[in-house]
DNA sequence: CCCTTTGGAGAGTGGCACTATCCAAGCACG
DNA sequence: CGTGCTTGGATAGTGCCACTCTCCAAAGGG
């Protein structure tokens, strides 16, 4: 197809596709002629996965480049490959070493972790920007006044530790390695809202229960 | 205090506070002379607050002055109170009533609503922003290709059931209705990253579990 | 053959959180 | 008693960034 189709097919415009395409988010179609380029099903579902990133996971354009470079790396081991899409991915309050708070929260989410017996999470450490996002926010609650300690944390935790399996379950439906990471981006992206809202919808319902409507 | 020093306790720029004064996000100081204004550690806490929303929560200064409008609402009860501020709250997909799938996904999230026997949630039904960015999530990513039934979702929100009964037991634990509604608005910008970073570590450990570190 | 479409490239737009600049009116220090 | 600084307040401007407009030469194609 070509760049109108896949525009009118993907509810693109062609300037924005224009623009992927500049930025280097999407493929260039295969050339045809000097002033024609062929796009198929790919370019399309590639184009759909941008979109989700950006509008909906309000991830930089910049960002988006080194997910999407890293759901196409086929030279990576499955979990690594995977996990190096996933830790691109928006990590934006990094701790602030210099404060003082940081190494004290920083000690409280590692034992979370041991008594959780996270083993992995702790070799990784804050080489994994999930640890560190955490504590960034843990510091930003307590200076707000909601400080969060690893009691507090635990259950939550636990709970999350089953959605996990759940999450890795659905994963390995997906027959490829690319469509596991392709799957694992975009539920990254899409389906962390879908939870929040459910959260919500969860939390509307308990407190209904707890104080009725009034 | 006085502007200034309220700006270095709080670390935003005077220039920026103004901003927030004249948008309506903070309360004037007490007005001490023509040219004197007097802040005191409500205005710290709100200034706090207000970063909090907009820098983590990404939430547009606009809606920013909804939320905090409803949190100094006294006169509404608390439950109203409390879910009127939330709902305020960012929920950007709106469903698109054109796209005949809207329908289609509505159905299977009451249908899953019926099965978790969510009575309030039915009951409300789109009258909830959540309900509606919940439908909407959905829908794009059944367009993505990513389908997501009813049937996936159940354990999940079952899961998200029992943290609600966490998050509702924190909330109680603040003494006045004012905190309560602060606190819940705290929770959902600055808890929710911490849950979505738990729930990242939690799928490292699991993946690590099935895969290994390779 | 001529009107439309195509891919490509650079400059421009719009939204929005913030910020630099001014200004007049105190305050503070010599 | 100045005089230089600071204050609160208003206005216009900045920077960022996703996107879009405009223009172009070279095909298509009816």
């Amino acid at each position: 197809m070509r760049l109108a189709e896949l525009s009118e097919r993907s509810g693109v415009s062609t300037a924005t596709i224009k623009y992927y395409l500049r930025e280097g988010l999407l493929a260039p179609g295969h050339r045809v002629s000097a002033t024609q380029a062929d796009y198929d099903d790919a370019h399309l579902r590639r184009l759909r996965l941008i979109r989700a990133l950006i509008q909906i996971g309000r991830v930089p354009v910049a960002t988006a480049r080194q997910v999407l470079a890293h759901v196409d790396d086929e030279s990576l081991g499955q979990t690594i490959r995977l996990g190096a899409a996933l830790w691109e991915m928006p990590h934006e309050p990094e701790p602030d070493e210099s404060d003082p708070e940081t190494a004290v929260v920083r000690a409280e989410v590692d034992r979370l972790l041991e008594r959780l017996g996270w083993s992995t999470a702790r070799e990784l450490g804050t080489l994994s920007p999930n640890h560190r996002v955490l504590t960034a926010t843990m510091v930003r609650l307590k200076h707000l006044g909601y400080p969060v300690d690893a009691d507090t944390l635990l259950p939550y935790a636990q709970e999350l530790g089953r959605l996990a399996v759940l999450d890795l379950d659905r994963l390995e439906e997906w027959p490829t390695p690319g469509e596991k990471v392709e799957a694992a981006v975009a539920g990254a992206v899409l389906f962390e809202p879908v939870l929040l809202s459910l959260r919500r919808l969860a939390q509307e319902e308990e407190s209904a229960r707890r104080f009725g409507l009034e």
